[in-house]
DNA sequence: CTGAAAGCGCTTACAG
DNA sequence: CTGAAAGCGCTTACAG
């Protein structure tokens, strides 16, 4: 048995040398699909395990112009949403082969270098998490032929595809089961300004609220940093007529604002404040928070951008799709449970308003 | 101005003829340090532009035989400290024009796979962060000359650098402190029991402990993950007599433990029960925890990663380099205070006995 | 400073 | 089923 220790350049020819056939036969032997005589092929794969022999894929890659590569853009990676769907997206994108470029930090938030590497690279595909794209790049993507997919993002550009939860609907769940919980006085604190899952779940909380006759609305804004948020929570809790009900626009925000309102302001949770979370992530589950969220699917969200971008792919189509999936406000300690409508569900209690 | 949109197939060859020159001209004017003339450059740059060309970095790799692409194999991204060790190896490995190629999840476990993709791939360089890797396939890589650095982690193989920190005189600090706040009965709540981080900190823990008198304590395994963290901690704090201090391997873990101690037990932390982890990850900030904790300088460590990374490339020597760095024991609240050995640095407090 | 040419390590018609 | 040959898009001696 030989060690199998590889020296710098083994090639294909010199696999076919030591097995006596031609260098056309090492590729097909390690081409799943292509002909070769079972006899020729036990002798090169035993050849190739004498000398160490890869196919070398980047050589691969230049013929087939295929990468078998995903680039993946996500800014941050602080709120742990992220990296359980890079987690997520690894393991997926491992099983189709395919692997994983990521962009992450201060670099991914301005698109123009970032996307500079990514064609240098000819990438198969990219995957925007936590960042938006330019019309002109994403054009550019859909006219190299490039799918895009963006992640928990959504945009009206024509070549680029979406996955998101219904954010509004989400919203407006959240503003109906804190009307059920008899709050008074309601507050938001955002997202990011420009993102449409933060447009998206205030409108739908503010559009509940409004049916129940609450139109006035305490605003601040957290930029899904936790440093924002806990000003924006400071201020909002100063006021003289401080809100009884929260919702902050993820989970990430919503354990810094728990933090402010327990340990800053001497307020107990949920007796004093209703907290509302999104994402229902890690922390949230944590009994120090119990937060209750609004459940992203997360799995489901990994599977629908992986599908369409293996779609995509084979098909060499770019019709941008848009899926959109649907989460389930989780019931935990950080807000004031209502009277009905809560029900348990697979041993965790939902929120289910006239069911 | 054109849009630059880019289509398909851009090559050098189209750029040469729209320019009116070579393709050789083209390949120099994307190469820093080539010789091309200021004139030849701004008409090819032109073309290129026109075009939307980008070089073909895949192509660029067959033939220079460098990727520019590092490897990066982290097994879970569950402890925050590995998502902010991967935020700042991202930006510092594009600081250095090079890519990272993740490989997370289930398959970095068995590492055979993931390994067979990364000679594939023909990286330039990996780093294992939560991972460990056997000697064959280190062996392997520094046959066919691939650096590689195991991060936070050590091991004897000839060929691996590594980067740490003093895991074992953070745990004999650790020790120290708990001595010092006068508790009297110790428990260690381990990480995976393989890893030398863990045996390092234990053996520190073990030996300060011992100089004060304390040859007993409890130990149960939470192999780095919370589940196993919390049954541990349950079953060490059910016990007749149970600790009043605990060192839980790293923060992670340790924030279950909290939870679990308060919520489970009814204890209260510090008054009932110390707790101290390692790591001074995001969490242990949080004032709901308050970890008191021996910090790892996660800046200084990417740095050193990268560095070794970078000089082995460069040289083409591959000689294990193991840098080891030193951290603080962080004080916050989760643990008695001494009376003395805690001083102020940079707005931090922490433990420096005999200082 | 420039261009023609060889070659990086593969895949894939093509002819047999 | 197999081999010889062309070619993927570049870089880089080499000669001028």
């Amino acid at each position: 048995m030989d060690s199998g220790i590889k020296r710098p350049g083994v090639t294909s020819s010199e696999v076919a040398r030591r097995a006596g056939v031609s260098q056309s036969a090492v590729s097909r032997t390690f081409t799943p699909g292509a002909s070769i005589a079972p006899k020729t092929r036990a002798k090169v794969l035993a050849a190739a395990k004498e000398l160490g022999y890869r196919p070398n894929a980047i050589a691969r890659s230049l013929i087939t112009n295929k990468s078998r590569i995903i680039a993946v853009v996500m800014a941050y990676l602080e709120n742990l949403f992220y990296p359980d769907v890079l987690e997520e997206l690894g393991r997926q994108l491992a099983a189709q082969n395919y692997r994983l470029l990521l962009f992450t930090g201060s670099m991914a938030r301005d698109s123009d270098p970032v996307f500079d590497q990514i064609m240098q690279y000819r990438v198969d595909g990219i995957i925007l998490a936590s960042t938006s794209l330019s019309s002109e790049l994403s054009e550019e993507c859909a006219a190299a032929g490039i799918p895009v997919v963006l992640f928990n993002r959504t945009t009206e550009r024509d070549a680029v595809s979406s996955v998101t939860t219904r954010n509004r609907e989400g919203g407006r769940r959240i503003g109906e089961f804190l009307l059920a919980g008899g709050h008074r006085r309601f507050g938001y604190i955002a997202g990011l300004e420009t993102s449409s899952t933060n447009r998206d779940r205030y409108a739908g909380f503010a559009e509940a609220l409004a049916e129940g006759g609450h139109t006035d609305i305490a605003i601040g804004t957290g930029n899904y940093s936790r440093a924002d948020a806990e000003a924006a929570a400071r201020e909002m809790l100063a006021l003289p007529d401080r809100p009884d009900a929260l919702f902050v626009a993820n989970d990430h925000m919503a354990v810094a604002v728990m933090d402010v309102a327990r340990y800053e302001f001497g307020l107990s949770i949920p007796q004093d404040l209703s907290i509302v979370g999104y994402d229902d992530v890690g922390p949230a589950r944590w009994t120090s928070y119990g937060i209750t969220t609004m459940s992203q699917p997360l799995k489901r969200m990994v599977d629908a951008t992986v599908d369409i971008l293996m779609e995509q792919i084979s098909s060499g189509e770019i019709e941008a799709e848009h899926r959109i999936l649907s989460g389930e406000l989780v019931v935990r300690t950080s807000a004031r449970v209502p009277e009905s409508g809560v029900v348990e569900i697979d041993g965790r209690r939902v929120f289910k308003p006239k069911g």
